[in-house]
DNA sequence: ATGGCCATCATGGATGGA
């Protein structure tokens, strides 16, 4: 089976192109991330024609995260557990045999800022609640944007963005966290290279001149790990009319 | 040297993104 990441920067926005893709692509699951819709006017006709489930969790102009899927979703839960959050970056749901947390980690803007003091509490109140709740023997799939570069490889310039937002140690320390409950980043499962970026700045070219991070990830729990044969990113998907400026990452899972 | 783009809301320009 074959499940999806994809920050769309707006839903509305890219609805053509996403449908398109998710037409060609189909994959079994897809996460999406800052859709910035609200739940009323989720567009879930064009992706229920396309044979979807859907499961949103959404706000006006700002964040927003939804869960496809081609099999029922069950036991949806929005927001993270014991943490009042007004921006809406959690989705977690049950379906194809796994259990699904589709994450928009905040963005931090710099440091310092309340929007990062409030990045390292959103990270903060993630760990809690899966170190309370969540069960590492299970299949369980964290992905998502989460707006940090694991590490040096993950960026295209590691001297200038030294110890800033999405490089930080404090911010890298939260993601550590999260592996050492029992995660694996699916990406470098296989392979070690450098510059295999999933976002790149709408400005400056970026694209066209490799600047960009990898920082939309899968991160996956132990009974995952020999069934996940391939990740991808999907960087046609950053090409063309109108792109989103995260490309689509994927990851192929054998049957259980 | 600085910022250079894009989406939203709203209809100018601020805010946010990363």
């Amino acid at each position: 089976m074959l499940i999806a990441t994809h920050n769309v920067n707006s839903l509305r926005a890219r609805l053509a192109r996403f449908t398109a893709w998710l037409e060609r692509v189909q994959p079994d699951v897809v996460c999406l991330q800052e859709t910035k819709v609200t739940d009323d006017l989720f567009p879930k006709e064009p992706i229920e024609a396309l044979g979807y489930h859907v499961a949103f969790h959404g706000q006006k102009t700002y964040n927003g995260v939804a869960i496809l899927s081609k099999t029922p979703i069950e036991d949806v839960v929005a927001g993270i557990a014991d943490f009042e959050d007004p921006q809406a970056r959690s989705l977690s749901a049950t379906t194809a045999g796994l259990r699904v947390r589709c994450l928009y980690v905040p963005n931090g803007k710099e440091i310092p800022s309340d929007k990062y003091e409030y990045k390292k509490a959103w990270l903060d109140a993630l760990i809690a609640e899966t170190r309370a709740s969540w069960d590492p023997s299970q299949p369980v799939v964290l992905t998502g944007d989460f707006n940090i570069a694991p590490d040096e490889r993950d960026l295209w310039d590691p001297e200038g963005w030294h110890e800033k937002v999405l490089c930080s140690t404090p911010e890298r320390e939260r993601l550590q966290a999260l592996l050492d409950w029992g995660l694996t980043d699916a990406h470098r499962m296989h392979t070690d290279e450098a510059g295999q970026y999933t976002w790149w700045d709408y400005r400056q070219a970026a694209f066209r001149r490799a600047m960009g991070m990898r920082i939309d990830l899968f991160l996956i729990s132990a009974p995952l790990v020999p069934r996940c044969t391939a990740v991808t990113i999907d960087r046609q998907e950053r090409k063309g009319e109108k792109p989103s400026d995260h490309a689509p990452v994927l990851m192929e899972l054998n049957d259980a």
